[in-house]
DNA sequence: TAGATTGTTAATCGATTAACAATC
DNA sequence: TAGATTGTTAATCGATTAACAATC
């Protein structure tokens, strides 16, 4: 059906659309034009109109879009009207913190599982999910689909458990370990590279700092 | 001096390069050309030898780069020579998570105090931290100076939470809020917004499906 | 119908890649 | 010197912006 290829710049950019249309629902506005949204927003409404035309029309000439049904059809294009199955594979600081951080679970992200490597943490409960050890992570696999494995791992372990997860057909990993995982083109990878976004943030005071003593 | 604006996506994959030559240094290697690292990291050798010629000469003719001293230099570029204060707005599961992120300290990204709006966490030490109330955050800015604010809130917190950090002169916010932070151009924001991250994801696991099934 | 605003084509801009002369 | 590989200019590609005809 939907063959053309539509870039990584453009989905990048629904999730922020979404948001915003949010919360103009929230405050009860029925409609929009691609002019104010892009004044609310501070892109401009020729990118609005770009963006949302990859997917259809979804708007009408001299009204503008329907708020409402905008924000679900960007919804249904993220993938966010069907609900994922994810699994915790670390299970220290930073994966009990993304457990536990609930909008994920209302919004049909759901964790059926968590894994550790360290034999401290079996058995302890985060975000009302039990803890298994690693060693069992194959097994598991074998018995349940999993959509999505959210990745906080040390590197090293992370690269191992990567490959045990593609190996049990585990469709997409949300990879917060700094490592670039080799992985076939059939798994998805989606990084988040902490340090790379505090470093560019270092890159970015720096700058800011010289051009001010200019 | 230097006044060429260099483009986001360039600093954006500085880290990247840091990264690998940083494993490269640990393996004794001593020096690589573009092409080689090219073939490493799954990018031309042109944009290599473009990006770093952005920032001078690094390399030489029929040798290639010393992994070593470029390592040093992109961390200079990047502002890692030189330690940064910290301050974690929002002890929360995630602003914990960060603040236990041991790695930042060792590499000069030290945290100094911890606010939170929630009476039931004051005086609680997390990573060694005292969390103070929020209350007492404009007085603390105008006794410190803070490099980077890490901002862990829910939205509406958060907002508030900026417009105190900014008045207070704080240089650069690290904003894992869901919130577009409107602040004067001489304060740094870098946005981690995970629910964005974690859509974008969603979005590829359902294109991937699709094309599969073609 | 007139006004508004989209959908879409065309123009511009910027980023990436290719090519090659300079030079170690 | 010959070979290798950078630094840099030129060509290409893709993404953003502008313009406008279509249409509600």
């Amino acid at each position: 059906m939907e063959n053309r290829e539509i870039s990584q710049a453009v989905i990048g950019r629904l999730p922020r659309y979404r948001r915003y249309l949010g919360e103009l629902k929230k405050q009860g506005i029925e409609r929009i034009s691609s002019k104010e949204l892009s004044r609310i927003m501070h892109v401009t409404a020729s990118q609005i109109r770009q963006d949302f035309n990859n997917f259809g029309g979804f708007g009408q000439q001299g009204y503008g879009y329907n708020i409402s049904y905008l924000h679900e059809e960007i919804g249904k294009i993220l993938g966010l009207d069907k609900s994922h199955t994810m699994l915790l594979v670390g299970a220290g600081h930073l994966g009990s913190a993304l457990i536990n951080y609930m909008k994920f679970r209302t919004r049909g992200f759901n964790f059926v599982a968590a894994f550790d490597i360290s034999p401290d943490v079996y058995g302890r409960s985060i975000g009302g999910i039990e803890v298994l050890p690693m060693e069992d992570l194959a097994g598991f696999l074998e018995k349940n689909r999993v959509d999505i494995a959210v990745l906080t791992l040390p590197k090293e372990a992370a690269v191992e458990a990567a490959e045990a997860l593609t190996r049990g057909g585990c469709r997409a990993i949300w990879n917060f370990a700094h490592v670039d995982l080799m992985v076939p083109s059939s798994v998805v990878v989606e990084n988040v590279h902490l340090s790379d976004s505090l470093y560019k943030l270092s890159y970015n005071i720096k700058r800011r700092e010289l051009s001010e003593t200019e």
